[in-house]
DNA sequence: GCGTGATCATAA
DNA sequence: TTATGATCACGC
């Protein structure tokens, strides 16, 4: 269980021995304390399963396995086995050279290959009692791709020509952009209008419940 | 302070 | 019931 996995094998085989186990084991192999309650670790999930797979790269803007290239996203689903939230992909970088090109993109870049764990999340099931689910690991369809992108594209455009306050969370088919801030205080500079002193919001990308029910489900059809 | 891990709380 | 806007904890 300990150090990093060496290949996409090995990682996969190490994900599939989680599958079916509930947290409170999986925390309990790990000798980590169960939360008292989620308001205080919203992250907890993605810690432990990063611990259990030997993530390295946490707290860093890197994929979670540096070596393979794979980023690992725990996925809560509902008793329908249905994503429960929206998915948190990366920070909204606020200069025009990050915004420049969907190919070289933080998205692109972040959902070039995931490994997806989805694990139950139904309120009436205690954290403790909560079940992981089978790994996917995950590269976008052309499809997928063309969704992602076209998203993309029309939100940061509209950072690009100074809109950024325009941008509704309604905005976007399968890819958003939201508030990620500590509170609603906070600020960043946006860089995208030089010469000014433009502050704003910080903001991330997230990913639709829609668009990871694609990714459950078409795994779940194909694998 | 910023980016990582996300879910919470309430409006719609 | 669902999605938006807000927020919590941690590492560096």
């Amino acid at each position: 269980m300990n150090g990093t996995p060496a290949s996409e094998h090995d990682l996969l085989t190490r994900a599939k021995t989680l599958a079916g186990i509930t947290l409170q084991q999986l925390a309990s192999q790990l000798a980590v304390p169960l939360p008292a309650n989620m308001t205080q670790a919203k992250g907890w999930t993605g810690n432990l399963l990063e611990l259990a797979l030997g993530a390295t790269a946490s707290s860093t803007p890197q994929p979670d396995f540096v070596n393979l290239g794979i980023e690992l996203k725990t996925l809560p689903v509902n008793s329908l086995g249905r994503p429960k939230e929206s998915t948190y992909v990366c920070v909204v970088q606020l200069n025009p050279t990050a915004l420049a090109n969907w190919e070289t993109s933080l998205v692109r870049e972040k959902l070039a290959q995931v490994l997806w764990i989805p694990y139950e999340a139904d309120n009436r099931i205690p954290m403790s009692a909560r079940r992981i689910g089978s790994p996917i690991l995950w590269r976008p369809s052309p499809e997928q791709q063309k969704q992602l992108r076209h998203d993309w594209q029309e939100l940061t455009d509209m950072i690009v020509l100074g809109q950024i306050e325009q941008i509704s969370s309604s905005m976007g088919k399968y890819l958003q952009i939201r508030p990620k801030a500590a509170n609603s205080r906070m600020r960043v500079r946006d860089r995208n209008q030089p010469g000014t002193s433009a502050i704003t919001l910080p903001r991330g990308f997230y990913l639709r419940p829609c668009f990871t029910r694609q990714v459950l489900e078409h795994e779940g059809n194909t694998g």
